[in-house]
DNA sequence: AATATTTACGGAAACGTTTGCATTAAATAA
DNA sequence: TTATTTAATGCAAACGTTTCCGTAAATATT
């Protein structure tokens, strides 16, 4: 196998103590023995076995990210940040996915519960409607915090963006192009970050004395084949929605091929706005219109709030929220 | 802290290494105390700590992926295939990201060799032209598998897609379409992937007698900006391909851009076609003929073979490759 | 010169498992 | 009845670190 520090200190004639604290700069070494120790642990190419260390220090410089889905625009965005900053900081991550299901997001958290993360970034399903299972975690005294999709009641980091102001803002854009009758199209009825974006979007409509139609206030919370079914539905039915202002980027893009589909033209027929992420907005057939989170700094930030609490000794978590902003852009899906 | 095997064991009069075999289910201790055991380790939520079995049994049932970018279509899709085998066969996925810099994906190796997983799949950078870094972790006794960007010249599992082939049949296709002067532009001068696309080419334009000019067979393998200047001037030059043939989808997203830019119409003025899995491609302002690989069942299968010799006792690699179709679909961009 | 402090190192315990090797009691065989 | 096997459990070593404590020599202090 690898060479350890046994076989190490015996080829340098000394104790596994000294060898062990000349490595890691100990003052208690004479600056020539650790420069004859390294040399040596370079010239056999030794590594510290990190479950010993581990194991040793309880801590396993290692951090969790558990997203819905890594196949997303947002997530991996997010993903990046969060990767790139534990890298600087020489971290680990593991990365676990939900794929929308409750069940398995409590099956992972249950798993982490035994040390193997020194800290939970975590983004929920659609699903979760309850969060004991993240209390537990917390109760074991393993910092969490959450970004985008969060609980609003437990008391941690939250990293969101601006979801009622940007739908807010968004929406009086529909208003502003003409749009009488605005379909929101939202992805789950549990989750404050897609509840908050249709209150913004409610809100503008309320203050700019649209009527207010629930019946086209719709949620896609199935699988992507009932979902497109749903929006057809919408869109095919006599007293159609002249806007659609979809959740996520996904919906956008069933709602575009729907309107293939049904010959109908963006934004002639149908406008067309979306929170997404998406780098081909811009070359879409028509052009989106897009509000979009700057998913990079979020999971960055996150990652950062992570490390802040995860540094503090005797940590008591505080459930301070950090709100980035998104920007609205405006293409020609809602000319 | 967390309740270890040493209090669960008082708690039930036993001892630590019966309390131990109970849990595993070992055929040395009675069924009785077995259930015993098992209600109270559910009771005061006991879960083994990770470290101290890590430690004791030399595994860690944790794999890692090494990709250039996660926030990327194929990459995002190929862990999602790794990571949802992964966690059937319950294990942990740490995921690392060069950035394309051969730099970071060496120092990420060093990182890897002191048996913190017990596998590794890796997509190679654009810079990867030696990989002595790779050889030293497969000495080290660590299996490995490549996936898509792979070395040609070791002894490991290797998954890949039909590039020759697949881009021999676009490439016919384009020539069908009317092409004469197609330009290949490509990501790596050193990456297989990207010679075997090029090759692949090339080798249908001899058959169809089309002549290639060297000199618009371009290479982008700098930053975003740098990338879209060299298409930018390629597509503004007096003699302009009638094709473009983009080896990833960044770079048939970039000339759509600059499409836009110089007025340029796609399919009229420029076809465009792409290795690609952008969930946009029919919905571009002109639907992109792609190329589109099998990226979640390469993960998945990459992820497959690297348990296959994960599971080997004593096992020495070989060399071989599995190849997975990617398939053509003809949309608008070509016509 | 005698004592106190500092410097540089070694011994051994501890982290929490897993498992080879006893050990004991009960069950079976002779 | 006595010897032998089987069943169920305990003891202790091992995995490879880190660090508390101890100690001898070297240096500083009075």
């Amino acid at each position: 196998m690898s060479v350890n520090l046994k076989e190490l200190s015996k080829k340098l004639n000394l104790s596994i103590s000294t060898v062990s604290r000349a490595l890691r700069d100990s003052s208690e070494i004479s600056e020539a023995t650790k420069k004859r120790v390294k040399k040596k642990a370079r010239e056999l190419n030794y590594h510290a076995n990190p479950f010993a260390s581990n194991l040793r220090n309880q801590k396993s410089k290692t951090i969790a990210v558990i997203i819905p889905a890594i196949a997303n625009t947002f997530f991996s965005l997010a993903t990046n940040g969060a990767e790139s900053f534990a890298q600087e900081k020489g971290y680990h991550v593991l990365i676990y996915q939900t794929h929308e299901e409750l069940a398995r997001e409590i099956s992972i958290s249950k798993h982490l519960q035994n040390g193997r993360v020194d800290g939970i970034m975590i983004s929920l399903t659609k699903e979760t409607f309850d969060t004991s299972h993240i209390k537990e975690l917390m109760d074991k005294g393993i910092p969490v915090v959450f970004f985008d999709r969060v609980a609003e009641n437990l008391q941690v980091p939250k990293i969101t963006t601006d979801d009622f102001e940007s739908a807010f803002k968004g929406t009086e854009h529909l208003i502003k192009s003409g749009c009488k009758r605005i379909s929101f199209i939202g992805i789950s009825e549990v989750l404050a970050i897609n509840n908050n974006r249709l209150a913004g979007c409610l809100a503008a409509m309320q203050k700019h004395k649209i009527k207010i139609d629930k019946s086209i206030l719709i949620t896609c919370d199935e699988d992507r084949i009932k979902n497109k079914q749903k929006i057809k539905k919408l869109l095919n039915s006599t007293n159609r929605p002249d806007a659609v202002f979809a959740c996520v980027e996904e919906i956008a893009i069933s709602s575009y091929e729907i309107c293939e589909e049904l010959k109908l033209n963006i934004p002639k027929d149908l406008k067309i706005m979306s929170y997404s992420n998406l780098n081909t907005s811009a070359i879409l057939k028509s052009a989106l219109t897009s509000i979009t989170q700057p998913a990079y700094e979020m999971g960055r930030e996150a990652a950062s709030e992570l490390f802040k609490i995860m540094y503090k000794k005797d940590y008591v978590s505080v459930g301070s929220t950090i709100v980035l902003k998104s920007s609205l852009i405006v293409r020609n899906s809602t000319k």
